[in-house]
Formats: structure tokens, sequence, C-alpha cells
RNA sequence: GCCCUCGUAGUUAAACGGAUAUAACUGGAGACUUCUAAUCUCCCAUUCUAGGUUCGAUUCCUGGCGAGGGCACCA
């Protein structure tokens, strides 16, 4: 690797003047003028020295000249004391012929061989709207598993599923008395999922302004516990198999599979059970009827939960516990990853301290990973007040969307096709675009964006590469490693991709891979209009075509870690 | 009240303690008989506030102001 390279070459000239070669800060320059790598070492270590940044930057400058790696082109000292490294044109060209001969493999890394991995997202729960936090947990998810992958770990996705719990007695006391309607078993899937959304909101509304919904709703939840009322069961078990049904619906356009789903009707029981075995040891007290964790007697920034309800119920807290222990039946992992929204961030700390009482080695491989949550305009979104934009409505809008822009005329399947990948990258792009932990607010126009910095954006720049590639084809230009003198601003990003995921993977930030992708496609596209990159006449197009098929090949990678899939055409 | 996040052009975002803070959208001016104009080129504009640490602070520390999340029987 060419950063080793670099960075021994600094400590080695380090030594030579006699400089402790600590910790070496190597990054990529922030622009053509600056190169390719740089280093701040002279800067932190001129003062201890006792010489002016600029003139040991100078001498180190010296000492790295004497034994340049033939990758290394020119050494510069700029500023206040950096020394910028240039990489030579066989080195861009050599890497583009790496990056052709590794292909969909470029950009992979080791950091993590051979790790198992189970990772949780999504968490969308039966009877209630698969919203856009939904959708944020499963982009975000997904695509931190993809960069898993990408460093060499054996990843397994589960999906934890809420298909007991309040929620559902709501839903079922709702379609109880919307009866009338209930939707026959011909009826299609987008009627049934309409008609639980009604009975849901119905239920949660009712629930809160009528004392006797309630009592009913309570008795129903008691009911659905104990299994003892064959409506209930009925009604719960079409309800819940409909839920199911539409999520995989969606997980197909977005793109996911799961290796292992769990829910909540496997964990409750086992969680009681749990929990009052650890009530006995001291781990759980009793207050006020219901039992409790007190977490911040291990560490006062947490906060006491209730674990089972003064009913008897155990809480999701409970329903928590046993789930480490079932996911490491199913797949005994190193590591076991939880993709949550931020306001289950202290909730998590707690359930993580009391699982560390019952089973440490387990709260030890466990990590909470949160994302930030979709902010409508008006503040929060809520279910129970009904202001939940559905992901399904949101992805209908985008691919509806996209649909309109299109200018070209194609087969009605194809365009359907079309129109999907690129309202789902649209939707995707808007999420992975920026940090994980930050808030994405939710703006209609801005999340389907189709211009600019934006999932199509990126596709647009691969499907015409391919076109052009075709191009090329079809005028028997073959790639060749032979270019112009000077090398074209793209080649000098391609590299570094594997750098970037390496990156993203170790911080998980996927919006590293985001940005990085938006800048050599801005790049290509500009090469583009400047340079006619297929042309049978031009010396050069042959290294022009080669420059081309490696671009796409990061393109490529790069978007499989976004999970975002690149159309045919567009 | 206590505990976590966050505050960057008009807007939405990016920036391991580094160089002239980077993009997109919006607004203004241009570019398609040439490989896909969902594109490209040019212009305008930004670090909440008061201190501190540092050769150097958007980044780290402290206070203030503002926003979001969490804090017993919801998930």
């Amino acid at each position: 690797m060419i950063e080793n390279t670099l960075r021994n070459c600094i400590a080695e000239a380090l030594s030579a003047l006699s400089i402790e070669p600590d910790s070496i800060e190597l990054e990529f320059s922030d622009g053509v003028a600056h190169g390719d790598y740089s280093t701040n070492v002279a800067l932190m270590h001129a003062k201890k020295v006792g010489k002016k940044s600029h003139e040991l930057a100078l001498e180190i400058a010296r000492e790295l000249l004497k034994n340049k790696p033939t990758e290394v082109e020119s050494v510069e000292v700029a500023g206040p004391g950096f020394i910028n490294f240039f990489l030579s044109r066989s080195f861009f060209s050599s890497s583009l012929q790496t990056i052709r001969r590794e292909g969909g493999d470029f950009g992979k890394g080791e950091t993590r061989k051979g790790e198992k991995i189970l990772i949780e997202y999504t968490n969308p729960n039966p009877f209630k709207e698969f919203h856009i936090g939904h959708l944020m947990s499963n982009a975000i998810g997904e695509s931190l598993s993809r960069l898993l992958e990408f460093s060499g770990a054996e990843v397994r996705r589960a999906n934890y599923q809420g298909d007991v719990g309040l929620h559902i007695a709501k839903a079922v006391w709702g379609m109880m008395q919307d009866a009338g309607n209930f939707p026959a078993e011909s009826d299609s899937l987008k009627t049934k999922i309409a008609f639980l959304g009604n009975a849901y909101t119905f239920g949660s509304t009712a629930y809160e302004e009528s004392d006797g919904a309630k009592d009913a709703i309570l008795r129903i939840n008691k009911e659905l516990y104990e299994k003892n009322n064959e409506q209930v069961n009925n009604l719960y078990d079409a309800g819940r198999r409909w839920s199911l049904l539409k999520f995989e619906e969606l997980y197909t356009i977005l793109g996911t599979t799961f290796d292992f789903y769990f829910f909540e009707s496997e964990t409750e029981k086992l969680g009681r059970a749990l929990v009052r075995e650890y009530l006995e040891k001291g781990i759980f007290v009793e207050s006020d009827g219901a039992v409790i964790f007190e977490a911040e007697k291990y560490d006062s920034k947490l906060h006491t939960r209730v674990f089972i309800t003064r009913e008897g119920v155990p809480t999701y807290e409970a329903k928590d516990l046993p789930l480490s222990k079932l996911k490491f039946d199913a797949y005994p992992f190193d590591t076991s990853i939880i993709v949550t929204a931020v306001e289950q961030k202290e909730y998590v700390k707690v359930v993580l301290k009391a699982l560390e009482q019952i089973s440490p080695e387990l709260a030890e491989k466990t990590l909470h990973i949160s994302h930030g949550m979709l902010m409508l305009p008006s503040g929060k979104m809520s279910s129970r007040k009904g202001s939940v934009v559905t992901g399904e409505s949101l992805l209908r809008e985008a691919i509806n969307e996209s649909r309109a822009k299109m200018t070209k005329e194609y087969e009605e399947g194809v365009a359907e096709m079309i129109a999907t990948d690129v309202g789902v990258a649209a939707i995707k792009y808007s999420i992975l675009r920026q940090a994980i932990g930050k808030n994405v607010i939710y703006d209609q126009e801005k999340s389907l964006s189709f211009e600019g910095d934006s999932g199509p954006y990126l596709q647009y720049s691969a499907v015409r590469a391919r076109s052009v590639l075709e191009k090329a084809k079809r005028e028997g230009i073959v790639a060749r490693e032979v270019g112009p003198e000077e090398a074209y601003a793209l080649e000098r990003l391609l590299y570094r991709f594997s750098s970037v995921v390496e990156k993203a993977e170790a911080e998980h930030a996927p919006h590293y891979v985001t940005t990085f992708l938006t800048e050599i496609a801005g790049e290509f596209n500009s090469f583009y209009a400047e340079h006619m990159i297929a042309d049978a006449s031009d010396p050069f197009s042959p290294y022009k075509v080669l420059l081309t098929e490696a671009f796409l090949e990061v393109m490529q990678n790069g978007l499989y870690i976004l999970g975002i899939r690149i159309p045919e055409k567009m």
C-alpha cells in the first residue's frame, strides 16, 4: 500500500534528523495544488526541536528525497510547513489496471476478516405503519452491513419485530369496530393494509378518548397474552400475516434480505422468567408493584426502568434481555450490532447494563449504533396522532416522480424498474449523505431530489459510463495503459476508494462513501464534457476507456455499499 | 431539574486540530447536428455567542443562547 510506504519514508526521514517519529499523520491533500498526500509532521515537531516549522519541513523533505520511492514524483513544502507528496504518472495508470483487475473486489479489506457479526436493524412493528423512520433504519443498517462485509466480516442480518403489546390490542379492537369492512382473502394486500392502518388509528384514538374503549383494549391485551379468545386470535393472525407480507414487499423494493427474524412473541415469556429469576438474586427489585432495574446504582448517568409492569406484563426492556441469547444461539457472533434511532439511546444503555449483570459475555459483545431521526418540519412524527409519512407512500412518490422525469421511451415493465431503482436511490441518498447521528429534516422536495448531489446523479454517471464503454466496444477500442503526460483529475481520486471504505467502516459512517462517490461522479461528468472518450482517431482514447472502466468499477462497488442499484438505462 | 446529541452560505449538508472552509439547491450568465443535458462551465454568499488551550480551532475545554432526544409501568 502506498500509504504505508509513505509513512515508512517519513519515519525514516525523522529518525535521520533524530526526531522521535511517534504518530505520523498522513492525509489526502485537499486539492490538486497540494499534491496527493500531505503530512503535518514538521508542524507538529517544530516547537519540540526548536526550529521554525517551514525550515524543519525543508530539512525533512531533503531527507525524503534521498530515498524517494518510485511511486513518488516529487515532494514539496508549502504553507506553514506542510510536506506534500506528488505521486507519479505511472502510479495512477497502474492503479487503474489494479481496479480493473480486482473488479467487484476492489475496495475490499481484511480489517474484520472472519469476524462473525450479527446486525439488527429496521425493526418495524406488525399492525403499524412502516414509516420513514424504518426506511432510515433500513438504509443505514443495510449500508453498514455491506461495509462490514467489505471489511471481511461474516455478516448476518436480523430484524426484530414487535408482534405483541398494547399497540396490537388497539389495532385488534379497531378491527372489531370496523368488522363490516373486514377484507376478504381475495382482496389486495393494499386493501388489507389500509384496513389495518385505519383500525390502529381508530383504536389508539379511542384508547385515549374513551374509558370504555380503553378498558376493552386492555382486556384484549390480556387475551392476546393468554391466547384464550378465538376471535381475537383470528384477527391477530390475519393482521400479523398481512403486515409481514407488506414488509417483505418493501424489503424487495429496498434491496434487503434478512437472515433471521425475531419476534417479541418469542422473547416475552423468556424475558419475564429471566427477570423473575434475577429478581431473587437481587439484580432487579420490586417497587410499587412493578419490577424495576436501578441502573443508576451502577452508573450515575443511567436511570431506573420498569422491566415488568404492575400488571405482570414484561416491557420491551424485559424482552430485550433474552433476545441477545436467542441471537447468539442462532448465530454465534463475535459482535452483535443493534441499529436504532437515537431516541432509544439512553434506553439501550440501561438494558445493556442489566444484561451485563446477567450475561456479561454477551453484553460485552454488543454494540449499539444510533442514528438521527426523520423530523417533519412541524416536529417529531407520531403514529398515534396519525402524523406519519409512511415508508410506502414516500417510496411511491419517489417512484412516480422519477417516472415523470423520464424523457426517453421504454417498455412498460422496463420503465417501472428504472423508476423504482431511481426513486429508491433518491431516498437512500438523502439518508446516507450525512453523518448518521444527525436528524434528517424531511423535506419532500429535497428528499426526492433528482438533480445535483443526489442518488440519481450517481446512477446517471454510471449509466453514462456504461453507455460510453458500449460505444468503445462497437468501435473496437480496447483499454490500454498508455496515457497523456498529465494525469486526469479523475484518476488521481479513484485509487482512494479503498481507504474511504476502510474509514467508513471503522467509524460506522457510510456518508464518507456517499461523499466520495459524489466527488468522483462530478469529476467524471466534467471529464466527459471536456473529452471525447471513445474516439477511434484519438491515440489516447484507449487510455480514456481504461479510466472510464475503472471509474465504473468504483461506482458499482460504492453504490453497492450504499444499497443503491444501477439501472440498465435511464 | 438531571443526562445525551446538535448549532457552518438564503436552504440542506461536508470538512483525522491544519493551507484560500467544500458541495448541492435557490438566484444570475452561458453550453446539446459530436459517447445519454437526470449533464457541464462561470458568478454571488457561510463557521450561534463570550472566554480558554494551541504555532494553528468549524473541530478540543468552560459559560451563555437556541434546537432535538431521554429521564416508572409505551415501544
